[in-house]
RNA sequence: GGUGGGGUUCCCGAGCGGCCAAAGGGAACAGACUGUAAAUCUGUCGUCGUAAGACUUCGGUGGUUCAAAUCCACCCCCCACCA
C-alpha cells in the first residue's frame, strides 16, 4: 500500500498526530513499524473507551506493522500522576500475570494475537540501577516538566506533588528509548508522556518517535470520559444484553460520536446516515440499533448480537419479561407480601425501598401495576416487574 | 521538630449542645413524557414498622450532660504553612 493510503487509515478518528512528516518518512523506508501503547497494569478491565486506542493498533497491524501492547507494571508502582490517585501498592508478580491475561482474552478480540507482542516494562525500568536513574533524570529540567498541565496546576494550587511523580513522564519515555519505537499511541491526556518519549530518543541518539493521540471517548451520560469510576462505561466483557441495553440509552448526538470512534463504517457511511436522520427517514432508533449490533457483534459474534436485539425489543418495546430473568421462590403467607420477597430477592434493597418503590408506581405482576406492597400473594407463579430494567421470575408456595 | 486546618450518610459538602436521619449539590432509583432515548418536570433516596414510632449512623475509644455530629480527654489518619 502506498504512502498516501496508509496515511489516510492512520489519520481517521485521530486527535492529533505528531509529525506527519515523520510518519512519511519513517514509512518510506518500507520497514514495519515499531508501535508501542502503554497499558496500566491495575486495571485490566477494558471498556469501549479503551478500544479507540486498540482499534488504531488493529489499524496498523492491518497495514503491516508490529504492535507492542506494552503492560506498565513498573510504572503502575507510580501511577499516573492525575493528582487524585495516590502512590499504589506494588502488584505481586503473580497479580500482574493474572492481569496481563485477562488483558489478553480480551484485547485479542480485536488484535490479532499472532501480530501482538505483549511486554513489561518492568523488563527494562528494573533493571535499571540508581546510577541510571539519575542519568535519565539529568535528561530533563524541572521547568520542562512542570510543563505538564496536572503538574502545573497543582503546583498553582499550592497543592502537593510528590517528587517520585515527576519520574513518570521519564520512565514511560525511556520505554520508547528502550523498545525503540517509532510511533507511540495514546489519548489525548497522554500527550506530554508520550512527547517525552521523542525528547528521550533524541537524547539518546535514536531518531524520535512519532506521537498519535486518540481523542476520550465521553461515557454513557455524553459529559464526562468513558471511566469505570464513573459508572458510565460499556465493557468490553459484558454481557450481550447489556453492551446492547447500554448503547441504547446514549442520547443521539452522543451515538454520532461513537460511530465516529468505535465503528467500522466509513466516514462517508457514517455521513449518509446522519443526513438520512436528519432529512427524517431513517428513524434515529434505528440508526442506534445499528450501532449497538455492531458493538455487541465484535465482542459477541453476529447471533448473539441479533440475539441482543430481539430481546431488547421484546423486553422494552412490548414490555415483556427477558429469557435470563432471575428466579425466586417463597412460601405463601407473609415471605409472599410484595414488599418482603422484593427485599429478599435482592430486587430491592430493602423493605423500606421496596414500599417506597410500589408506592412510586413501579411495580407490576402479571403485567398489571399493583400499588398493594402489604398483601401477601396466594400459591402460583408470577412475572414481576420493578421499574424498567428489574425482573423476577416468582414461585409461590401453598 | 513547631504552628494551624481537617476526618459527616454512595461522592462533594453544610451543620458546631435539643427543632438532626442530619441543609445544598452530584450520582442513583422511580413516575410522567418518549424511541427503555437524551433533555425536562415530579418524587424517592439509613434499617425495621401499615402507621404512630423505634433503632443504628457523623474517624476510634472513653467521658461531661436530662440531651452530643456538635463540649472534654486520649488515640488513629489526612492536609497546609514554618523550620
Amino acid at each position: 500500500m502506498n504512502i498516501d493510503q496508509q496515511v489516510r487509515i492512520i489519520r481517521r478518528g485521530i486527535a492529533d498526530l505528531i509529525s506527519e512528516d515523520d510518519l512519511r518518512k519513517k514509512l518510506a523506508r518500507d520497514k514495519p513499524l515499531r508501535i508501542k501503547v502503554g497499558f496500566d497494569p491495575t486495571a485490566p478491565d477494558l471498556h469501549l473507551g479503551h478500544t479507540v486506542i486498540i482499534h488504531k493498533m488493529r489499524h496498523f497491524q492491518e497495514l503491516g506493522h508490529e504492535v507492542t501492547f506494552l503492560i506498565g507494571d513498573f510504572t503502575g508502582l507510580i501511577g499516573d500522576p492525575t493528582g487524585r490517585s495516590e502512590t499504589r501498592p506494588a502488584l505481586t508478580p503473580e497479580q500482574i500475570a493474572a492481569n496481563a491475561e485477562t488483558y489478553k482474552k480480551q484485547v485479542f478480540k480485536i488484535l490479532d494475537p499472532a501480530k501482538t507482542v505483549v511486554d513489561f516494562n518492568s523488563r527494562w525500568l528494573g533493571a535499571l540501577s540508581p546510577q541510571d536513574m539519575i542519568r535519565l533524570a539529568s535528561r530533563c529540567t524541572l521547568a520542562r516538566i512542570l510543563e505538564r498541565d496536572d503538574f502545573a496546576k497543582r503546583y498553582r494550587e499550592e497543592r502537593p506533588i510528590a517528587l517520585h511523580e515527576l519520574l513518570y513522564p521519564l520512565m514511560q519515555g525511556y520505554d520508547s528509548v528502550a523498545l525503540k519505537t517509532d510511533v507511540e499511541l495514546g489519548g489525548t491526556d497522554q500527550t506530554f508522556n508520550l512527547l517525552m518519549g521523542r525528547t528521550l530518543q533524541s537524547q539518546y541518539g535514536q531518531e524520535p518517535q512519532c506521537v498519535l493521540t486518540l481523542p476520550l471517548l465521553e461515557g454513557l451520560d455524553g459529559v464526562r470520559k468513558m471511566s469505570k469510576s464513573y459508572g458510565n462505561y460499556i465493557g468490553i466483557d459484558e454481557s450481550p444484553a447489556d453492551q446492547f441495553g447500554k448503547a441504547m440509552s446514549i442520547s443521539d448526538d452522543l451515538m454520532w460520536r461513537y460511530y465516529e470512534l468505535l465503528s467500522s463504517k466509513t466516514l462517508e457511511e457514517i455521513a449518509d446516515m446522519r443526513e438520512r436522520v436528519a432529512a427524517g427517514s431513517l428513524h434515529p432508533k434505528r440508526a442506534k440499533e445499528e450501532l449497538a449490533l455492531e458493538i455487541v457483534r465484535r465482542y459477541h459474534g453476529d447471533e448473539a448480537a441479533r440475539q441482543a436485539l430481539e430481546g431488547f425489543n421484546a423486553v422494552f418495546a412490548k414490555g415483556g419479561v427477558p429469557d435470563d430473568a432471575p428466579s425466586f421462590v417463597c412460601k405463601a403467607g407473609e415471605a409472599s407480601a410484595p414488599a418482603v420477597f422484593l427485599a429478599d430477592s435482592g430486587l430491592a434493597a430493602s423493605r423500606g425501598d421496596a414500599k417506597r418503590l410500589v408506592a412510586q408506581g413501579s411495580l407490576a405482576i402479571n403485567d398489571e401495576k399493583w400499588t398493594d406492597a402489604l398483601t401477601p400473594l396466594p400459591a402460583g407463579d408470577y412475572t414481576v416487574k420493578l421499574g424498567k430494567k428489574r425482573f423476577l421470575l416468582l414461585k409461590v408456595q401453598g
